[in-house]
DNA sequence: GCCAACGTTGGC
DNA sequence: GCCAACGTTGGC
């Protein structure tokens, strides 16, 4: 089982949203960065774990886990011209971007913060979210670093 | 709202 | 293939 980071800004779809849907369940769409769409269509598998964090908000920071429960199809929010993410260079028969299905399992007992993770760095020297100008919305995480995470919990 | 960092685009 | 211009991300 691999391990993930997904953000997302709470004012448009953040882990509450996420737990109030049918199943608990949303697809993952909107991913327009091929080294994100990437690590969906290629790495992620039904069971693999997911940190929830919230990014553009007033304190940013890991607030939940969240699963796979589908792995990666075509976004088809892509094809659509009225859709906010709709790429024109996207076709249903050569489909540029991937989404996924993920699931709300369960809101952290506390936020850890950006700010809490910077004090850690020494102990998660390979967290692709500590990375200077680090902008993937959707990156791996490491058995260690997600042991470490969620022992600051 | 600012702006640094980064990705993408397109002219050449 | 280079690189300037532009758009976006996201912390602050």
């Amino acid at each position: 089982m691999a391990y993930w980071l997904m953000k997302s800004e709470p004012d448009v779809f953040g882990l509450d949203h996420l737990e109030q849907m049918p199943n608990q369940t949303e697809h993952w769409d909107g991913v327009r960065n091929y080294q994100a769409r990437n690590f969906m269509r290629d790495g992620m598998k039904v069971g693999d774990e997911i940190l929830f964090y919230h990014s553009n908000c007033k304190v940013p920071g890991i607030v939940g886990i969240a699963k796979v429960v589908r792995e990666a199809y075509p976004d088809h929010t892509a094809f659509d011209p009225d859709a906010k993410y709709y790429d024109p260079k996207s076709d249903p028969d050569k489909p540029r971007w991937y989404m996924v299905d993920v699931q709300f399992v369960r809101r952290l007992k506390r936020n850890i913060s950006l700010q809490e993770l910077k004090e850690h760095s020494e102990q998660l020297p390979d967290f692709p979210l500590l990375r200077k100008g680090n902008r993937l919305s959707v990156m791996p995480v490491s058995e260690q670093a997600w042991g470490y995470i969620l022992d600051l919990e």
